[in-house]
DNA sequence: TCGTATCGACTACAGGCGTAATCGAAAGAG
DNA sequence: CTCTTTCGATTACGCCTGTAGTCGATACGA
């Protein structure tokens, strides 16, 4: 099931708070997108239609909850995009990453962290 | 400017090998794609278009070189896609890429290596 | 009760992408 | 010199995406 960018900031509010209906992710959306409910309402069917999130009615509403698990979901993504960009290799990735000064200190120390855990 | 994922395996043959000519892509790909060589030709006139790629007419047709680094592309791709999946946290992704078994005992010991240097 | 706001359903429409076919020119085969 | 192949250019076309508008029904405010 194949998420679109602008879905995809649908996707993240209601993994936050699942349960919500259109007019209130909008709002949560507010703030950062400046989306047109209609635009939302287009998202929110399309996604349905996909699978990735299911309905509830509540009254004359429908309250929105995703099928879709994000870690599942941003696992998946995560591997296509290094197989895609880097040949599925991890390292190099980071490498531009940080070649970007795209590493904070703080990224650096829970890598570490990271491959220690990983290395046990 | 934007490279869609079947052009980006164009412009990988040409980052390895600058200066062929459609039907020597159309080679270079053949063994794991099998695309026709006027899909091949329609996506070189598009990377031509958007910029990505400059021709060298050699008589009746046409050589084509990359115009952007694949350095620099990478980069922001990592980047864009880090910020868009992962709040732009590199931590994260690592550790779901760790997670689906996606990193070798070689990943794990060059990611060690990188931060070393990072660290300095 | 009557107008208005809101809901979901359906429709619209342009641009990007994947996948090619067609076309006119030119080069090469015989 | 003619037939076929090959080149780049142009056109096609359906699906996905972003961004809404329209429509009919219903709930709500006055």
């Amino acid at each position: 099931m194949q998420i679109a960018p602008a879905e995809l900031e649908i996707m993240n509010v209601l993994w936050d708070q699942p349960g919500l209906g259109a007019s209130e992710i909008a709002d949560a959306l507010a703030s950062d997108k400046s989306w047109n409910i209609r635009t939302i309402k287009t998202m929110l069917g399309r996604l349905v239609e996909k699978g990735a999130l299911a309905t509830e009615a509540e009254g004359r509403r429908y309250l929105y909850s995703p099928l879709v698990k994000p870690g599942d979901y941003r696992r998946k993504e995560a591997r296509q995009f290094v197989d895609r960009m880097f040949g599925g290799r991890a390292a190099p990735l980071v490498a531009h990453l940080a070649d970007g000064k795209g590493l904070s200190d703080q990224d650096i120390a829970e890598l570490e962290a990271l491959l220690g855990k990983l290395k046990k």
